[in-house]
DNA sequence: CGCGACGTTGATTTGCCTCAACGATTGTGG
DNA sequence: CCACAATCGTTGAGGCAAATCAACGTCGCG
């Protein structure tokens, strides 16, 4: 059940096999259909989450209805509200599974404790937090300096396992432009070559 | 020379007035005058700075020479390129003060070292990186979301006291907009009032 | 089968850029 | 201390990237 998370971990840190087991054991196994929630706009986010299978959306949505994708999270990938979980404040993001999906979930207090009484852990999660704040701020960058075309073109060279399960939709949501113009850039692509 | 960085720390974690002397202690005071880099792309960034006092941008240059700035950095900020920081890769980014400033400098070995001795400033520096966290991904939301109107309005309200201080050209190229349009928006709002 | 979600394409509109000119302000070297 | 250069802000004209609105075909699913 834990051997992917397992896995993970072991590529990020070193860890004795007694704390890798004593800290996978405070997952919880949850099957998660097909556009349901893990987490909705409100709510206090309690969780982190490691994805097993499936596919994940992490998004906002604005006050007209449009949804603005922060994140797709595939295999390998944790998903939570780092706002909500840290702050304690109410979420003002969604997570929305795009496919039948599998995750382990760690409560923050569990996560806590493991904190204190396994110092890789914090280790790790330091590791995965600096990972993810480097990607931000390559995003900003490339939001700011590239056209639409070349970061859709970006964005399936860089994720195209990712891409593939994707509607238009989607990925216009995650490029913050209209699906329209994704079918557009798509074309433009494809009868270039 | 340290008060600012000592009570900047107190804001955040609990420590030891040994630990804390001991931490202080690690940095080198620098002063920096206008125009002049901290940083250039293709430098490894072996420091990661606190600002006494002054103003600073941190800055990527694409091929065409337009500057995209990632963030300003004033009193009480940290300034460093975690990417290059942490990866010890050449950096894609620049750190140029906007006035004459003050800062307090630490080398990567002295930090990793004091990660060690003080499990308190390892603390310091994981709620540093989630705040950090948590404000870009808003940032990646409000970019896809807003207008630029909206991006103005949000930023001299947000940071009206980095505002003040900057021209138009560089609050464009934080926001992704041209310093003539930012001017337009400035004429808009101020004839509506 | 029929419905809803998606992709495509066209027509039109709009937000923002680019280029260019000019005045105001700041800074600097003689 | 003045003169000149550099930098900045403003404004206009024109252009382009991308949004919006609308229509239609296709596909998968209950």
């Amino acid at each position: 059940m834990t051997a992917a998370l397992k896995e993970h971990i072991l590529k990020h840190i070193q860890i004795s096999d007694e704390h890798l087991e004593e800290f996978c054991n405070a997952f919880t196994f949850q099957k998660i259909i097909k556009k349901e929630f893990l987490l909705k706009e409100g709510e206090h986010c309690k969780f982190e989450g490691f994805v097993i299978n499936g596919c994940f959306k992490v998004y906002h949505s604005d006050q007209k209805g449009t949804e603005q994708i922060l994140y797709f999270a595939i295999e390998d990938w944790w998903i939570t509200d780092v706002d909500s979980f840290t702050t304690l404040k109410p979420s003002q993001l969604n997570i929305q599974a795009l496919e039948n999906s599998e995750v382990l979930l760690i409560s923050k207090a569990d996560k806590e404790a493991l904190y204190q009484k396994i110092p890789e852990i914090e280790k790790l999660f330091r590791i995965m937090s600096q990972k993810t704040l480097i990607a931000l701020q390559r995003r900003i960058i490339e939001n700011l300096s590239k056209t639409a075309d070349q970061r859709y073109v970006d964005f399936i060279t860089k994720y195209p396992q990712i891409a593939g399960r994707l509607t238009n939709i989607q990925i216009g949501a995650y490029l913050g432009i209209s699906h329209e113009f994704v079918s557009r850039i798509r074309r433009k692509i494809v009868t270039k070559n």
